[in-house]
DNA sequence: AATGAATGAGTGTTCATTCAT
DNA sequence: TATGAATGAACACTCATTCAT
């Protein structure tokens, strides 16, 4: 039975198909991400990889495969890049907040790559577009965590949590979504930390208001707002 | 002078210009949704208007004149249908809160065409892409004055505006973007009541949460989220 | 039976028939020198007319029929132009050298047309390109007949009458076909004096010599060579 | 830099590219010269060369480039064929007069690739048409390098050389322009030989008349006219 | 008689995919 | 395994021609 999400290749070695999907791989989001899926060819791809065309179609069945892959490659890395990230960080306010901002560093670091998911998730065949969106969702789930985490320790109120999970997840989004009206006006930091003030503190106990304010009274730019300082573009996708 | 958003016509009878138009833009609106720019054709395009491919040449330059109207046709209509949906809604909170309701209801009739923006805005050749998002910033206004005037009429605390307007443009559209996963969770008037509760509320004054109790105690489902109903499918795209 | 060069007209009228084919004829000579027949069209030739597409079918055929006639239009210029120019004129060498001398100028108002000839009667149908080369035949005729006196009166000696006649047509010819390269080299006059040179002279008797001398001694630069003036650019074609 | 006569390949291999060009060519030139450019489709010269219709554009940037090479491919016949004819003969009478035979035997050999260059020239793209020129401008050269010779050894008046080359080539190219008139009256031989006697004999010298006597007591047929011989057809155009 | 909107067959060109080497 | 030449279906766009008004 052949699944949706498998991609079958010509070639057995293991290791080789791992080595050579990733080189196309990385040449086809570049090139998806600049131009779009429908106006990058093949053979772009093939010469972007430094590959023949024909190679490309023993490590991919078709043009959608290497889609597929290209677009579970950018939500890999989200899901991926999150939790490190959170690593050391104990208190659940604190670790909210280092979500948002560890995702939005993602996200502005594969601008153009989180633009495509939205554009192209639809050119996908429809059954391979579940595996994008589950992709998705375990992302979602991280923040998800997160903000139960704050719930259950008391340092949130009760709220819709799935609702305003989404609203953290096109939070996100929009710095790569709506870059072009967002950039004039905010730096990432800058951004990260009024996001915080609309979407984390009104939520916050007493309790939770007070750790955030420790927070941001300790460390990181992003909380206070402050920083001006943009963190390096383009976090490599594999 | 050839302004970017201009698009020639072959015909020079104006009324049947619009007529024409019309009549292929809301087949074009249709596939395009449906199918993405790319996989729609000219002449399925044709076809679906009741018209002769030729035709389309006599009223659009080439096809990215086509996509160019269609997103121009959907922007507008977000642009034109808000307005009277305010008309005679007096206090600055309700304003606001049937501003969030008229753009949910309006994305939900457009749901498709509302993903076609997001997919495919890029496709459009580079100095008209400057034309759509100037049509969703003349939407955003419209959100922009209705917070403005809360805050002014000291309903609600100052926030950072902007951004807030933003977070409410993309929880509107996320309704048709993030579909698939809010369906099943809520019905739309539930969607917008909650999203209320997330993204109004925590801000007003003791002044204004009074005004949006009240509003609750009185009229709209939406405000309450009780609301299963769902509004009628399809809003007219013109 | 419908002849070859017989071309319909939807229209009755026998006086407007003429003008409107002459007005649309105009413009087609035009054009289809400009640019060649595939590549103009219809509705351009009925725009430099100023008329509609739709008023070319009612006085012609199809596209074919618009250049039959231009051809047939200009071939008649050729047939019609050059008798006038030799009344009054009666030594025969003069006859035979004004004769040379009225087909380039007239070829040298209609250059571009005398290309558009050889161009395209090939794109007419088979069966209308006979007419045509009729046509060509009819004014070939008239050089012919010039070179016939001169023999006959004892002002040449005898030569491949033929073949000596289409020297002379392709002569003339040349000075459209090849202007490019002929231009930077003679004037009109020059070139067709030295051509008189090569292609009269050598044949005439001591009798033609004396005529010849006398000529330019007499008259006309174009004998002598000497002229540097054009002559007016454009003769109509009707 | 772009070269207006460069015409790119998307195949590297020289070997197969000059093959696949030269395969598409032939089968260009021969459709091109019956049908015209226009009316001759890509696929069309595709079926003919036996290869699919993408293959074209492997070799060639466009329909353009096709014309383009191949009337150069017509004008090279004629400069690479005319030398070679004239080797070992030694007196410049003869030499020209096999100059003029060997041009009129190509020409006859590509009647309806002659007649092509003249209607097809300025379907080209004005920057190209220049290309062509120069390639006739070398043939040209051809013929007035063995005039010229008459003329510096004595055998041949001075005349206008300019001009009597320009008569040479009009006459050479008039076998094919005029060959419906020309067919019925001459063999090629004759053709030629007459051609002798109008445009090159009468500007001969004493000296120069005897060696054309004595070439025509002892060798071509072409010389005396009595030749009702046609040589073979259509020599090869590469 | 005159218009010009409407038609649709036909063209040049692209590009995903295959396959001989 | 890797190449890249070859294929041909598919598409945007044009334009001669028709016809309702």
């Amino acid at each position: 039975m052949k699944l949706p999400g498998h991609v079958a290749s010509r070639v057995v070695d293991t290791k080789l198909v791992e080595e050579r999907r990733g080189q196309i791989l990385r040449a086809a989001v570049k090139l998806f991400s600049d131009k779009g899926y429908y106006t990058t060819t093949i053979s772009q791809i093939a010469r972007e990889a430094g590959v023949s065309t024909g190679l490309i179609y023993q490590y991919f069945g078709d043009k959608d495969d290497v889609l597929l892959l290209s677009l579970k490659l950018v939500l890999e890395t989200y899901e991926k890049e999150i939790p490190p990230r959170l690593e050391g960080v104990k208190h659940p306010v604190e670790r909210l907040c280092m979500a948002l901002w560890a995702y939005c560093t993602i996200v502005d670091g594969l601008r153009e790559a989180t633009v495509l998911a939205y554009r192209s998730t639809k050119s996908l065949r429809a059954d391979r577009r579940t595996l994008v969106k589950q992709g998705e969702l375990r992302t979602n789930r991280l923040l998800q965590v997160c903000l139960r985490e704050c719930i259950a320790a008391g340092h949130m109120r009760r709220v819709n949590e799935y609702l305003l999970v989404y609203q953290y997840v096109t939070f996100c989004h929009a710095w790569a979504l709506k870059h072009w009206a967002l950039r004039g006006r905010f730096s990432l930091g800058k951004y990260v930390a009024e996001g915080i003030g609309l979407l984390v503190e009104p939520f916050l106990t007493a309790k939770g208001r007070a750790a955030l304010t420790a927070m941001r009274s300790r460390t990181a730019d992003f909380t206070r707002g402050a920083s001006q300082a943009k963190p390096a573009r383009r976090a490599r996708t594999a």
